[in-house]
DNA sequence: CGGTGTGAAGAGCTTCACAGCA
DNA sequence: TGCTGTGAAGCTCTTCACACCG
């Protein structure tokens, strides 16, 4: 298959055709009119633009089980990211190997950044550790980080954070779950005994709760 | 500290005070006039409204180092979570425990979601395995599935899925760190000998990367 | 003719600004 | 007076629709 319409993209992305055609517009030019797109320069062009034909080495800090599932991660490699190096804090851990890299202790944290030239952090941590090695890691040079830890990180200018929590994916899922049960309950009961008024209006299993919750 | 102001969480949580008043002004008028929220109140009435005062029993199915990386996650206790059971194919794995939970074999899968009341759950296979599991977990039953397996899952009207893709996070923030580094090589360099032309205005490190990236 | 590239319209979300109430 | 609750303005992202070109 040599080329491809924005048509055929936007159904397996399972988007609209034109944002797709306008997404890649900011990139240039890269299709033909009556044709399509080239499928391997424009697979290029993506690709470069996204940065994957460059070589990222990665740290990850805090090799407990979710560190091991992140080292053992197979996606990674097919992304343009290196596993330069596990760390941890535990001394029993240190040259333990884990998905075939040996794991080193935190005391050596700026040594292994710095001989490593690594510009992105993991950081797989529990939630008390985490600051101080951000904190560390950004002492030694790292600009992005990668945050499992259940805890905002407070960064400098400069710095990028992105936060993974995994139970707020799940929260994500119970709300829309918890909507499905209680409009279920009241097509059956009626209007008339709603438990509660409810302002907004459902947008579906694609909107996202709102961004400010209980701790 | 028994009442709080919208301006005050706003800062605690990094938004518009405005946005917050909004958001909250969706579930209902729980604030005061003058005074601001009632704490003990708020925390209650947004915790129902997110469903965190049920209990939601989820399975685990595929337990590698991700699986048992969530099973040991402490996070989702606290959250109203409740790991039901644990599944995975291997029978190597059957019996043994993961985080005080035996592991059951894909065999029972659909017995294990009936007489727990399962309505979420969370697929961590590899991705070959993802979409099988997926179709069986949803014929038992469940209505929300988190997946952690790099496929894209095809699932009836009326089920939600959740992917995350630990890599394109890591893809996000090499993304913009790509950026810094063209920005400096272009400060440095002058505009006139600029690699490519680029029509998109960088919105800084919170823009996310465009839907459709090359597989 | 077929499909891209894009100006313009539309929809949704965020912020402003202030009326109204404790 | 102080702070909520909210209509309206502003902004960004998405979709439409079609000129244009291979």
């Amino acid at each position: 298959m040599p080329t491809v319409s924005s048509e055929e993209l936007a159904a397996a992305a399972g988007v609209n055709s034109a944002k797709l055609r306008k997404d890649f517009s900011y990139l240039g030019s890269y299709g033909t009119r009556g044709v399509g797109y080239d499928v391997e320069y424009l697979v290029y062009q993506i690709s470069r633009e996204l940065g994957l034909t460059q070589d990222w080495p990665v740290v990850i800090v805090g090799i407990g089980n979710l560190g091991a599932a992140l080292a053992n991660y197979g996606g990674f490699a097919s992304r343009g990211f290196r596993v330069a190096a596990l760390i941890d804090a535990d001394p029993a851990m240190a040259g333990k190997p884990v998905a075939g890299i040996p794991v080193q202790h935190t005391d050596d944290l700026e040594k292994i950044i710095d001989e490593n030239g690594v510009s992105i952090g993991v950081i797989a941590t529990p939630a008390g550790a985490a600051q101080p090695v951000c904190d560390r890691l950004v002492a030694a040079g790292v600009t992005s980080i990668l945050n499992f830890a259940p805890t905002v990180l407070s960064v400098p200018d400069g710095v990028d954070v992105r936060k993974v929590d995994l139970s707020i994916e799940l929260q994500i899922l119970a709300f829309h779950e918890q909507r499905k049960a209680g409009e279920e309950a009241e097509a059956q009961a009626g209007a008339a005994a709603a438990p509660a008024e409810r302002g907004n209006d459902d947008k579906g299993p694609d909107g996202d709760v709102p961004a400010v919750m209980p701790a």
